[in-house]
RNA sequence: GGCGCGUUCGUCUAGUGGCCUAGGACGCCGCCCUUUCAAGGCGGAGAUCAGGGGUUCGAAUCCCCUACGCGCUACCA
């Protein structure tokens, strides 16, 4: 409500690594943000953090872009829109990260170590418990840590020793403890010497690493706000203890609760998390996925489950997001798909998204007029859980059904023991009707109904075949108006005849 | 192994000491509406609030312990 205009802007920041595409998970984070960002009237910024150069891949930046747009976060500054904190790509802030980092080494914060980089790649994984269990002791040991106090002359003489360039490193508390606050968590301690011994801030490729990256870009870009997943928390110390060196006023930290499978284990592509891309093809709606990416962690309030993301911003408040994980449950997002397209679309809304399932469908439907579609697509707005369903559902009315076995089997098995007899009896009453609404059809079939003493779902029933080549279809009143009378006469006849040519009824 | 985070119906959640014999939603089941299928309406099953100790007149709500789950433990993010 108003409440939230009297709260703080937030400058909130999406910052992906262009390693693949956007993935839930990835749309869930970006929607807080933009939330954050949109409710308190402050800005949403998107930062290409693309330091890691084994694992970048440059295409996939573009597929992020477009996911953000589909879904409607637009960044107020970033990468094509610009900004007055750019650039927004940080392979090209490098002199800033190298020019700080210097001066964490100038201010007795930070120093170089001369070894040699590591293999590439990730690190072999700790299998051994013992190996595990006597790191703390070890911690003390790393052959790094000599450096940490050398002095000027001694880091002089090592520079011209070494072929590589050396990787800086952040000198780490020895001892006390570190408190960060987190937004959802409040106060978390550590232990200082339980935290990681000296993490790089400053590869030896010249990069930073995601940690001097992103201290000296929020400050920078005055992000206040960093909501990222849970398992930035470990890190959440070294952070705070970086912006404190700095002497920088730290951003709130607000760690978003894991999205998990059905299971409980890490949400995997087995568990729906496929790239955004895959939804949109598969007919959900880019308001479905927001609406329930939302309510991932957070909820509307008042039992009200069906929200667009207009909506949620006034009511959207950082600290109400909840700490426990959830998991991904298509059943849900379907359900909350179906309320969007049966409910909150307008009828020229859905007409206009439907159609492209038609080209992926192999049915060109370009040929009728624009408002026979419309009628057409009317009727099936309230029962499409999935835009891929459209096509299917309508089909009818851009081709006829074929009056072949398949249907003459459908009609011999619908329940009347002399479907031929009633066709005709159905045909006639049609054929003299007035065709202006509903009731006239309904009318013209119940003398049918009356004349027969059978059910009315006998007879339309049978047109129902006939016109359409399904038992499951619209209200049929409502789908002969709109087919008109020339095709569902002409369809009546067309199924009379083939129920006449194989001998049945 | 260490450190950290988490734990309310199968799932998403409401709930911040009494309104809770725990509310809503998805899914499931049944009924109604009805020319089919949906949608819609109504109802049902489903949680001793992870377990155990405290604090309190009173705890899902505060504290402690345990269990389980998850995350991190790189010159990756």
């Amino acid at each position: 409500m108003a409440e939230n205009a009297h709260r703080p802007p937030i400058r909130s920041c999406f910052p992906p690594s262009p390693t693949g595409y956007l993935h839930v998970g990835g749309a869930r984070s970006a929607l807080f943000d933009w939330l954050a960002a949109r409710s308190t009237g402050g800005q949403f910024i998107l930062r290409i953090e693309d330091t890691d150069r084994a694992r970048l891949q440059e295409a996939t930046v573009e597929a992020i872009f477009d996911g953000l747009r589909w879904l409607g976060l637009q960044w107020d500054e970033g990468p094509e829109v610009g900004g007055p904190y750019g650039p927004y790509v940080q392979s090209e802030r490098l002199p800033l990260y190298h020019e700080w980092a210097r001066w964490l080494i100038d201010n007795g914060h930070a120093y170089e170590d001369f070894d040699p980089p590591p293999p590439p790649g990730k690190p072999q994984a700790h299998t051994s418990d013992e190996t595990v269990g006597i790191t703390n002791m070890v911690r003390a040991e790393r052959s790094f840590r000599k450096y940490r106090d050398w002095t000027a002359e001694q880091r002089e003489e090592a520079r011209h020793t070494i072929a590589h360039a050396p990787a800086i490193r952040f000198k780490m508390p020895l001892d006390g403890e570190t408190v960060a606050r987190d937004v959802v968590r409040g106060d978390i301690r550590w232990k200082n010497t339980e935290l990681p011994v000296d993490p790089v801030l400053l590869k030896g490729d010249g990069f930073p690493t995601y940690h001097l990256a992103e201290a000296v870009d929020d400050h920078f870009m005055k992000r206040n706000v960093v909501m990222r997943g849970l398992e930035w928390i470990p890190s959440m110390p070294l952070h705070a203890l970086l912006f404190r060196a700095f002497g920088w006023e730290e951003p709130l930290f607000c760690h978003l609760p894991l999205v998990t499978g059905m299971d409980g284990k890490k949400l995997s592509k087995r568990h729906g998390d496929a790239g955004l891309h895959e939804y949109r093809a598969q007919g959900y709606l880019p308001e479905a996925i927001v609406n329930f990416c939302a309510l991932l962690g957070w909820s509307f309030g008042d039992d009200i489950e069906i929200f667009s993301k207009e909506e949620a911003i006034e009511r959207f408040r950082i600290e109400d997001i909840r700490p426990a994980p959830s998991a991904w449950d298509m059943d849900k997002l379907l359900w909350i798909n179906s309320q969007w397209i049966n409910h909150r679309l307008t009828l020229g809304d859905f007409v206009e998204r439907a159609l492209p399932f038609f080209d992926a469908d192999g049915l060109d439907i370009n040929g009728f007029d624009g408002e026979y579609i419309a009628s057409a697509f009317a009727l099936v707005k309230d029962r499409a859980k999935l835009l891929t369903e459209v096509p299917p559902l309508t089909h009818f009315f851009f081709q006829e059904p074929k009056a072949d076995m398949d249907m003459v089997r459908l009609l011999t098995k619908q329940g009347s023991d002399q479907p031929t007899a009633i066709l005709e009896a159905t045909f006639d009453a049609l054929s003299a009707a007035h065709w202006r609404t509903r009731d006239d059809l309904i009318s013209a079939i119940d003398t049918v109904v009356t004349h027969f003493g059978v059910k009315r779902g006998i007879p339309f029933g049978l047109v129902r075949i006939a016109t359409t080549g399904r038992t499951a279809a619209p209200d049929q009143a409502d789908l002969m108006l709109v087919l008109g009378p020339e095709r569902v006469i002409q369809r009546i006849r067309a199924a009379i005849d083939a129920l006449k040519a194989t001998g049945e009824g």
